[in-house]
RNA sequence: CGGGGUGUAGCACAGUUGGCAGCGCGCCACGUUCGGGACGUGGAGGUCGGAAGUUCGAGUCUUCUCACCCCGACCA
C-alpha cells in the first residue's frame, strides 16, 4: 500500500493520469464493472453529501421544494419536443423487454422475446419531458403557479468516452424544473439559479467561476437560452460546472400545458430548468489538488480536522487521549468536524500521508515530546506549513485557520485563472495562444458558422458570453464583422 | 462508430526457438517497531479473458469471439 500511494503520478507529467489515480487513491470512487459507470465510495459520497445538503438548503431558501419523478420515460414523451429529442437521441439507453427466461438451449438466462414492450421506455437522460407530462395535470389556473420543483436523481447518458466524475454513463445530479405565469418571472428565476450556483461554487467549493450565456451552438436541446458557470482547471481546460436554461414555452407547447391567466385567457406556461451534477466532484478535485493528493475546501470537507496521536504503548496513548479530549470537545462545540485517529494498526507516518492524500484541511499531531512541553503540532493541508502551538486557544486558532484556508485556496485558484486568461485581437494570435491552454477573450461575430470553423481548426469552443466584465464592442477576429463584446474561448472537458 | 493497443494472482507486470505458472507490491500469521508512507521470518492466493483448431505437449502458433484502455467523432 505505502509505496503504491507514494507513486501518485505528478500533475505536471500527465494530468489525466494524475486525476484518475487521485480519484481512486483518495478513496473517492473507482471504475465499476458496468461499462462507463463508477462506484462512488463512502469518502467520496460524504463530500457529495455535503454539496447536496448545502445546495438543498440554498434552493429551499428560494422557495424550491423537492419532488421525485420516474426513472423511465415513455419514448413518445421524449419525442414531443423536436430539438430536445435530437439533442439526446444518440445517447439513450432503452428498455425494450420486461422479462427474462431460461435459455431453452441451456445457456443460462435470455431475454424473453415474448415480453417485448409495446412502447419502449427510455432511461432518463434528463427529466424535462416526464415532468412536463406531469405538470400538465397540476396546472390549470394562474393560481397554481409558480411551481418550483427540484429532484435529486440519477440520469443516464450513453457516452462514447467516459471519465470518472467528469463524464460517466450514469451520474447523480439535481434538476430543478419551474413553471411560471410570465416570461419575465421565468427569466428572473433562470438568472437567480445561475447566480446561486456561482455563489455555491465560490463560497463552498472555493472555485472561481465565470457566469455567462451559451452560444446557440452550445445551448441545451430545447432551450431558448442557457446560462452557465465555467471554471478553469489547473491544466487550463474549461469545465462547465452548472447550467440554468430558459425553456420559454417550448415544453409547455409540446406537452400542451396551459393555464387561465388573470384576464381569463388561456396561455402556455413559461418554463426553466437548472442542474448541477457529480461533475462538481471532478471540478473540486481538479481545482485545488496537488502532487500529495486532494486539497478540500474546509466548507465541504467531511473531516475538517484530524488528530493523530503518536504513541508506543497503551499508557502513552491514554495520556495523550486525556490531554487531547478537551481540544476535541472544544472543536466539536464550534461545529467543526474532528476525527481522533487512535487506531494502533497504522503508524503515524502512514496516517500523515493518508490524510494528506484525502485532503483533510488541518492535521494535529501530538506525541510524548509535545505532552512534556504542553504543545501540539498543526499542519495545514493547503500550504503544508507546520506550526508548534500551545494548547491554550487552539480551538479558536483552528476555527479562524479553516476560514483562512478556504479563502487561500479560492485566491490561489482565482490567481491561476487570471494568469491563464488572455485577450487576443487576431485569429493568428488566437491559434498561438489557445495551444497554451486557458481562457482566451476574443471578439466573435455571433454566428454558428464562425464558431464551428474555430472549433474545427483549433478544438476550442465558446465557453460563454460573459455576463460581467468588459462589454466593449469590436470586430470578429475571424470575419471582421461587428461583435457586441468579447467572448470566452477555451478547450474543455 | 473509425484508427491503435492490452487481456497471466487483489494491483502493476515478466514469461526466450511451444516443454513444471513467475517477480514486485498488496493480503494473512508471528515477532521487533511506532515524531513523515517500518523491517524480519513464514504463509495463502491462478479456468493464463472465452471458444475452436494445430501438436505427444499451447500462456506461447492459427481462426473466431468477448472485454477493457488510448486517440478521433459525440457530450454535463
Amino acid at each position: 500500500m505505502a509505496k503504491e500511494l507514494k507513486n501518485l503520478t505528478k500533475r505536471s507529467e500527465n494530468y489525466s493520469q494524475w486525476y484518475n489515480e487521485l480519484v481512486v487513491k483518495a478513496d473517492l470512487a473507482e471504475p465499476s464493472a458496468v461499462r462507463g459507470c463508477m462506484v462512488i465510495k463512502p469518502y467520496g459520497y460524504a463530500i457529495w453529501e455535503k454539496m447536496q445538503q448545502t445546495l438543498d438548503k440554498m434552493f429551499k431558501e428560494t422557495g424550491v421544494q423537492n419532488a421525485y419523478f420516474p426513472l423511465l420515460i415513455p419514448k413518445s414523451f421524449l419525442c414531443r419536443e423536436a430539438e430536445h429529442v435530437e439533442g439526446f437521441a444518440k445517447e439513450c439507453a432503452v428498455v425494450t423487454h420486461y422479462r427474462l427466461k431460461n435459455d431453452p438451449n441451456g445457456n443460462g438466462v435470455i431475454v424473453d422475446p415474448d415480453a417485448r414492450l409495446e412502447e419502449e421506455l427510455i432511461v432518463r437522460p434528463t427529466s424535462e419531458t416526464i415532468i412536463w407530462g406531469t405538470y400538465k395535470n397540476w396546472i390549470h389556473s394562474y393560481r397554481d403557479l409558480p411551481i418550483l420543483c427540484n429532484q435529486w436523481a440519477n440520469v443516464m447518458r450513453w457516452e462514447m468516452r467516459t471519465r470518472m466524475f467528469l463524464r460517466t454513463a450514469e451520474f447523480l445530479w439535481q434538476e430543478g424544473h419551474c413553471a411560471h405565469a410570465t416570461a419575465e418571472e421565468s427569466e428572473a428565476r433562470t438568472v437567480e439559479m445561475i447566480n446561486l450556483y456561482a455563489d455555491f461554487a465560490e463560497r463552498f467549493m472555493a472555485m472561481p467561476v465565470i457566469k455567462g450565456v451559451k452560444s446557440a451552438n452550445e445551448r441545451f436541446a430545447g432551450a431558448l437560452n442557457t446560462y452557465t458557470i465555467e471554471a478553469m482547471m489547473q491544466d487550463g481546460k474549461a469545465l462547465q460546472s452548472g447550467t440554468s436554461h430558459n425553456l420559454g414555452q417550448n415544453f409547455a407547447k409540446a406537452f400542451d400545458v396551459t393555464f387561465v391567466n388573470k384576464d381569463n385567457k388561456p396561455e402556455y406556461v413559461w418554463a426553466n430548468s437548472w442542474g448541477v451534477s457529480t461533475r462538481l466532484m471532478g471540478a473540486l478535485i481538479m481545482s485545488h489538488s496537488d502532487d500529495n493528493g486532494l486539497v478540500l475546501p474546509p466548507h465541504l470537507a467531511p473531516i475538517q480536522v484530524v488528530i493523530v496521536p503518536i504513541f508506543k504503548n497503551e499508557e502513552q496513548l491514554a495520556k495523550i487521549t486525556e490531554a487531547v479530549m478537551p481540544i476535541y470537545d472544544a472543536l466539536r462545540q464550534k461545529g467543526i468536524s474532528v476525527k481522533y485517529d487512535d487506531a494502533d494498526n497504522k503508524r503515524p507516518g502512514f496516517k500523515f500521508a493518508d490524510y494528506e492524500l484525502k485532503g483533510v484541511p488541518v492535521r494535529l499531531a501530538i506525541g510524548p515530546n509535545d505532552l512534556e512541553n504542553g504543545t501540539i503540532e498543526l499542519v495545514r493541508r493547503d500550504t503544508l506549513e507546520k506550526e508548534i502551538l500551545p494548547f491554550a486557544g487552539i480551538a479558536e486558532h483552528i476555527e479562524s485557520l479553516l476560514e483562512q484556508i478556504q479563502e487561500n485556496i479560492f485566491q490561489k485558484a482565482l490567481k491561476h485563472r487570471e494568469e491563464m486568461t488572455r485577450t487576443v485581437e487576431t485569429y493568428d494570435e488566437f491559434k498561438k495562444e489557445i495551444e497554451k491552454g486557458g481562457f482566451i477573450l476574443a471578439h466573435w461575430d455571433g454566428t454558428t458558422e464562425t464558431e464551428e470553423l474555430i472549433k474545427e481548426e483549433t478544438k476550442a469552443t465558446i465557453r460563454c458570453i460573459p455576463l460581467d466584465g468588459d462589454k466593449t464592442p469590436g470586430k470578429c477576429m475571424v470575419t471582421g464583422k461587428p461583435s457586441a463584446q468579447r467572448v470566452i474561448f477555451a478547450r474543455n472537458y
